[in-house]
DNA sequence: GATGTTACTAGGAAAAAAGAAGTAGCTTCC
DNA sequence: GGAAGCTACTTCTTTTTTCCTAGTAACATC
């Protein structure tokens, strides 16, 4: 099931000089395709805040969409659904009296943790704050 | 009328101040400024993958085109002009007479690697590879 | 000189997101 | 008891973003 894969993105320093030199004979650099995949998600406006949000601990509807700040209903309704479907959140109905939803990561959710760490990090060091 | 820019999700000082203490009080879990400027960038379609081919090494446009598999001459273009004005990526021209322009990693772009490996992994464990 | 390549830009169509409003059940306030 | 407010959404319209097609200009090749 494991493909090796021809090149990848995580490659050690060495690795990288080669396939560098490689790349100065016109060779195909494509984007590796779990990358690929990755940003499937993460490309699409909010889901990497709406998971980063959910690093936190379970939210309902209503907390997630003041946390996020700025996304609207229908958007978030639509996000929440997709990364349910995605396996990567899960959603708890308690059925009340007073009814409460909650949306928390899954396992596969968590695992994005140690990535949107890296990501805080980079952002922080690279990327000005001040202009905002 | 509000000008409402997309991405702006940067508070003011004192906002962010505000906001901090509330999370400490209350429970609103904001997600991380520092994400949430990341994501202002890596929530935009294909501009992870973009990044991601470019680890690999200087590109021309065209070859860029094709390495990133499916996104329009338009769009690629005002990425690229997008990711150069954040300091990401450097675009150089030789001037030919055939002109050749290339766009590379800046080293903030090159510090999103490590980032864009723990994505890469977490892919790959997380993200059903029924593709490819 | 016809065709192909690189490196784009322009304009309109299609898709996504924003924003406002509505639904329905339950709770709190006075 | 009834107005107002909360949660958890859905539906609708407008606005923004993204996509697709075509075009340009400079050079290189056949």
């Amino acid at each position: 099931m494991k493909v090796a894969r021809r090149y990848d993105v995580c490659m050690a320093p060495e690795q990288r000089a080669e396939r560098t030199q490689q790349a100065l004979d016109h060779e195909p650099k494509t984007c590796d395709a779990a990358l690929t995949r990755a940003f499937g998600f993460l490309g699409k406006r909010w889901n990497g805040v709406i998971l980063g949000t959910l690093t936190y601990g379970p939210s309902g509807f209503s907390e997630l969409k003041r946390a996020v700040a700025g996304i609207s209903d229908s958007v978030l309704s639509e996000r929440l659904t997709e990364l349910c479907g995605a396996g990567l959140v899960q959603r708890s109905v308690d059925e009340g009296p007073p009814i409460a939803v909650d949306y928390q990561l899954t396992p596969a959710g968590q695992a994005l943790l140690p990535a949107l760490r890296e990501l805080t990090t980079w952002a922080s060091e690279n990327l000005p704050a001040d202009r905002c």
